[in-house]
DNA sequence: GCCCGAAAAGTTACCGGTAACGTAAAATCT
DNA sequence: AGATTTTACGTTACCGGTAACTTTTCGGGC
């Protein structure tokens, strides 16, 4: 295919108009089925449309009206990560369902990419924005004020959002696990997890775990938290590194799974017996959970339907209906394998 | 926010020029540093630009004059199975970091929901196409020829490509576990997959596979197609339905790594031990398989680069680069402890 | 000062639809 | 039948940029 071969004339409505005998307004009424035509008409222009293979040009609709376009940017942290995938999933399968198409921007956590791909995604008209996090550039904000269109924060829910907030209280989730585990006789916690910049939804469970493990008399004796990705292998080196720094830890509270996964991975290979040993948490509860031996100690968010409030938020939004500013969804501790009632 | 105050009008190019003295041409090239301007002009507009907090309309842009979009219609077939969600995240990094826009469909693996979803994609101009799999309807294909656009089909390699392929040969890759297993001495070999209506990428998997087992003397006793969703809990039931059914299996090779895993679950649920009573044999190679106590026998594909390469395909067609038809990545057996050499 | 060419800026037309309005023909009413 | 409404179209203008062209401004050489 040449340059020039796939500069194929696309075929206009007017080309269609013409062929039928038609206006241009009378094809324009036809497609949109909008009446005041005769059904002969009717079946002149669908022939014609069929005949030619009629694409409309969405664009040109959208520039014309005053209506915005059925784009809906939704911007994602990173897909390496499960959970992300999985919302992503419920947020497309549902926008799809009402018709709107997913913008993808994949922000790799910073809020400069975000910002980035936030200017470009605007200047394609979107009908709304679906971001992951709460926190957004200086600049960022203005333009979404400017824009003014519907805005779904997604993940750590946001008492006072932008305009709707959908998630779950990632410190709660923190706060929870930190008493269950203190609960169940822990004291000396370990945390291993990764650092970022900005005010996440990690810090946030961290804060809540830490929280609950004072009120409850334990302590966090040490935090790890490591200049890397969130996944298996930090996991695994983090759980050496903390261990070999000599602090007497009975439990280690992991960012995620995955780096649980990583930590249990450590434990076995140093021949540390869980959770006789020691006391492994994760957060997210990965399908793959319940491909290991031993179920992991974890909280269950169902990110598929997160993903799912989230577009329907967005359709709600949209269409100027007045929605919750905040939906929490929920989550549940999964009591697993991985830690033991410890005699005080 | 009510229905009237979302209706923030817009501020358009023309009212920046008014507000800079200049004329909407001007500011035009301005913003395009197209040159025909003096500094001073350029500053006036600048600081209007950024005072006005002014955002382009790109469907104007693209709209009037002859060149695309910066939109490329990328469809995948879900993004619960981890593979998919890796090559997508390739795909995107790689279009963003050249300027491109992922419109995402989730197109379930029929070929149904890719039409429509095309036919929604074609109408808003886009540059190019990034489709999975390589069977597609007939009005797809209509649709996909008379938009003469550049179009990337990825996964399963295609010598006759509509434009250009990027993938592995699945049958191949199949044929290449086949011989390994025959080769460490099995001979009764079973299979467990789900069922597609059209031609897919497991399917010739199975029929490479089946062809190597039998080059090399050894037979495909069972094969057991679900018709479910290729995950965890189908290989567990599969698994059991197999070795129910009284056929003498002595390894499994299975449509993905998932339900291998879930066959491992059943296995040892059973008190079947592996590799000592039966082999099996995955496909894909999780990243989560290193997690594992015994490490799965299986093929590893680099999804992240399948995503990536897709997406420079992508980019070198929209710039009218010539590429190969069919771009091969290439793939590796991964031999683990989940298959043993048997002796004759 | 005058002329000329280049740089800087303005004008016009157009992309492909649709809103708003106008008009002719058919259907209904009196 | 004539007046009135309804139906079935057609016309015009416009959305926000940009290509192509025209006009104005400016600096320098003579």
């Amino acid at each position: 295919m040449s340059e020039k071969e796939r500069k194929i004339q696309k075929i206009s409505l007017a080309e269609v108009a013409q062929a039928a005998g038609v206006s241009k307004m009378t094809a324009s009424r036809v497609l949109r089925g909008e009446g005041g035509y005769s059904e002969n008409t009717r079946a002149k222009v669908m022939a014609k449309v069929d005949l030619l293979g009629y694409v409309p040009n969405r664009l040109a609709t959208v520039f014309a009206g005053d209506t915005n376009s059925t784009f809906v940017g939704v911007s994602i942290p990173d897909l390496g990560n499960e959970v992300f995938a999985q919302v992503l999933e419920g947020i497309d399968r549902k926008l799809g369902s009402h018709g709107y198409q997913t913008v993808l921007g994949l922000t790799q956590h910073t809020i400069e990419e975000e910002e980035a791909w936030i200017r470009t995604v605007l200047s394609w008209q979107p009908a709304g924005l679906i971001l992951t996090g709460r926190s957004h550039s200086r600049r960022a904000l203005d333009m979404l004020r400017t824009a003014g269109l519907p805005i779904v924060e997604i993940w750590d829910l946001n008492s006072s959002p932008l305009d709707v907030s959908v998630g779950i209280s990632h410190y709660d989730s923190g706060f929870e696990m930190g008493r269950y585990l203190v609960g169940l006789g822990y004291r000396a916690l370990g945390y291993v997890g990764t650092s970022h910049d900005t005010a996440n939804a990690a810090t946030a469970r961290l804060e809540g775990f830490s929280k609950a493990v004072i009120d409850g008399g334990g302590s966090v004796v040490r935090q790890f938290c490591l200049h890397d990705t969130a996944s298996f292998y930090p996991g695994f080196y983090g759980t050496e590194q903390l261990l070999a720094s000599g602090a007497a830890v009975d439990c280690i509270y992991f960012q995620n799974d995955s780096m649980a996964f990583g930590g249990m991975q450590y434990c076995q290979k140093a021949a540390i017996e869980i959770p006789d040993d020691i006391g492994i948490a994760g957060w997210g509860d990965m399908p793959v959970a319940s491909v290991l031996q031993r179920r992991l100690t974890t909280l269950h968010v169902s990110h598929l339907r997160l993903g799912q409030t989230s577009a329907e938020a967005m359709v709600a939004r949209i269409s100027g209906e007045t929605y919750p500013t905040a939906k929490n969804i929920g989550f549940h501790l999964v009591p697993g394998a991985t830690t033991k009632r410890n005699v005080l």
